[in-house]
DNA sequence: TACACTTTTGACACTTGGTGCCAAAAATAT
DNA sequence: ATATTTTTGGCACCAAGTGTCAAAAGTGTA
């Protein structure tokens, strides 16, 4: 679904003649001069020495040249899935052990800059927000608290997609900032903090229209 | 940027040959049966009897045939606002008396089954998820908090990205229901009433990856 | 009725993202 | 050399979306 995809490993065959990495960069630049819609396929192709049909089969779509560092995050949980004592887990410890180590990947500063770069290019073209890769956050997310997180009063479909999109809510409002200001594992903390307010309501709640 | 434009002051000029509304079910129907890939507009132009041109005239991309129905919601906070008494209100009272409304308006009879079967496909296609709509949303609501709203920990961007993103959860949550076990309101109380486990735990945070 | 005006419609051409197919290129292994 | 493997790039094609423009189909006025 994005750059970089399974790696030969036969040292047979005709290499690679880029990497899809700097092809990634090579986009984000012209993204960054022209706007996303302002630049073509063919543009990166030629700026990056390869054939346009080779492009797309680096990035299967324009959008993967933006969105694809995203599994690297989704990765980070995996691998703490992976180191999981067997049994569940409260809510509590899905966020903290599992989600936010993920968000402070962001955080690295090697990655930080480079993150917020393709974030605002994100923002701003509304057609690019979404992407499957959040679509299988969630699907994954919930997929976690069903089997390993014990039972909440909310369905797990319904607390993946609730926290999963406040941590993004929380990522994106963290590219918009200039460097230091907050961390985003701070603007997820933030972010939870203020809704606390709200929930606190919940239980006295009339639906009265 | 979805169905029924403007609509004409005057009388004059040559009268409609279809109405956008009735276009868009024609288009839910082929969606469902085909899928929302498996449909062109060609054919919806032609089960439609409009003439392709007419169609992307009347719904500029096809993602609106389904998101059409979206302003819908943002009008009723709109209204809300304007019937709102001068000053700061408090973050609950701006979802409880803003945001509850507005969903309530999927929990309506007449509009719960058809809101349900485009979410649906919206949901069966990532790329559909989401829109300009729900990026108008966020930016609505952001300027809302900031103005009318008594300051928060979290900034008002922030703040209007979380709550508006477990809205859509909860709204996406609930689409996936036969009928009537929650409705969105509920479904959005439940939502807010975990996180409020996780958040309780806001402030005693240590950011340790 | 005739004419002006207004608005919608549909046809055409064009750009761009994306895909299927396949032969050529460039490497390794025997 | 030759077979095998893998990437490359050219070509044709489909579908979304846009600009342009003349025709269609109504209303208002004389």
């Amino acid at each position: 679904m994005s750059g970089r995809e399974k790696v030969s490993k036969s040292k047979r065959g005709r290499p690679r003649s880029i990497e899809p990495q700097e092809v990634a960069v090579v986009a984000l630049q012209l993204f960054e001069q022209e706007g996303y819609e302002g630049v073509t396929m063919e543009q990166i192709a030629e700026k990056a020495s390869v054939s346009r049909r080779t492009l797309f089969r680096l990035f299967p779509s324009k959008v993967d040249l933006l969105w694809g560092g995203a599994e690297e995050i989704l990765d980070v949980v995996k691998e703490r899935v992976k180191a999981l004592p067997s049994g569940k887990m409260t809510l509590k410890e899905f966020v903290y052990d599992l989600l936010m180590p993920a968000l402070g990947r962001l955080d690295e500063p090697w990655l930080a800059s480079l993150a917020r770069r393709r974030l605002r290019l994100i923002m701003a073209s509304p057609a690019l927000l979404d992407h499957a890769a959040l679509h299988e956050m969630r699907l994954f997310l919930a997929d976690l608290i069903r089997s390993r997180v014990s039972p909440q009063k909310a369905p797990p479909e319904l607390l993946a997609g609730s926290i999963a999109s406040v941590a993004f809510a929380a990522i994106l409002w963290w590219a918009q900032l200039d460097e230091s200001p907050m961390s985003v594992q701070e603007a997820f903390i933030s972010a939870f903090s203020s809704l606390a307010e709200v929930s606190s309501l919940a239980q006295e709640a009339d639906v009265s229209a």
